[in-house]
DNA sequence: CCTTGACCTTACCATGATAGGAAGGCCTAT
DNA sequence: ATAGGCCTTCCTATCATGGTAAGGTCAAGG
């Protein structure tokens, strides 16, 4: 099987086999006399499990240690568990970091007219200091530093 | 005020703002005579305007709309909306996506026993064709190794 | 045989936003 | 005048992926 075929049959790019391969997350295929990579069914096995690994959001640097798992047949089942569980706390945490940009938007697109007039709130968040959003505003502070004469910051 | 006060103040690095300058979102700023930059308070203003875009998501590029917007004193407040809205609209697909992922692993790793055993559901579903997950169910496994004829093309 | 077209090869460039470093110039206080 | 902290530009890297270009290979058909 050449690497066209073994894209098809496992759903990774050609171009991105030949990348697993130079960053040695899998190892060098077999080669033709002309030099055309040649693969086996088992390498593309290995290659639908990336690809599969990937579709979970596991980062490349992972794949590689789950890839170890894999093929260890001594391996224990709570090294992967563990593997897994750090994704999904990964994934949790960036869910979570969204949802509150997500939030924060919300209430400023909620208290947006959004009409022909000039007046928004978004607009107006976005320009000053820190959060407004979010919680209750506080630390207003002044929202413009002092204006020194120029260059250099001197005595602080 | 030179370009790390500027940084400090806005909270974008000045390795960002000298980045900022060079792709256009920002105007190229003053100099002084030996060549530093140089920054007004209105500057360091758009500079926090962009680094509270950032933290709420928005790529660079539709800053560049946002900042469009926010010096336009005619602008329509639903223009604004609108953008916000679109980035909503992002945030919320790739929430679902992550959420997918992370859902799919759970259920993968509940049914990981996570002891010494090697046995383990999560390897078993990589190492599968497509997607065997996807509803919650699973408890199966040893199902991996089955050598499908699955080459095509007769010229091998 | 020669052409055609589909496939393969390597090598380089680009993405997006950010950080790191090197080499050298500038500024200010001591 | 020298130290050391700041600035400058330029280069490199990230991470996974896609694109392009220039050239070799292979099978089929005229």
């Amino acid at each position: 099987m050449n690497i066209g075929e073994a894209a098809r049959a496992s759903g990774v790019s050609a171009k991105m086999i030949r990348y697993y391969e130079s960053t040695g997350l899998i190892p060098a295929a077999g080669r033709t006399g002309a030099g055309y990579r040649v693969y086996s069914d088992t390498e593309v096995q290995m290659l639908r499990f990336i690809r599969r690994s990937r579709d979970l959001g596991f980062p490349v640097e992972k794949i590689q240690e789950l890839l170890a798992l894999w093929r260890d047949r001594s391996r224990h089942s709570a090294d992967v568990k563990r593997l897994a569980q750090e994704q999904i706390d990964g994934l949790e945490r960036k869910i979570a970091e969204m949802q509150a940009m997500k939030e924060t938007l919300q209430n400023l697109a909620d208290a947006c007219c959004g009409d022909h007039r000039p007046d928004c709130p978004i607009l107006a968040d976005l320009g000053s200091g820190p959060s407004l959003m979010a919680r209750t505003d506080r630390a207003r502070s002044s929202d413009q530093q002092r204006s020194q004469p120029e260059q250099h910051r001197s005595t602080d």
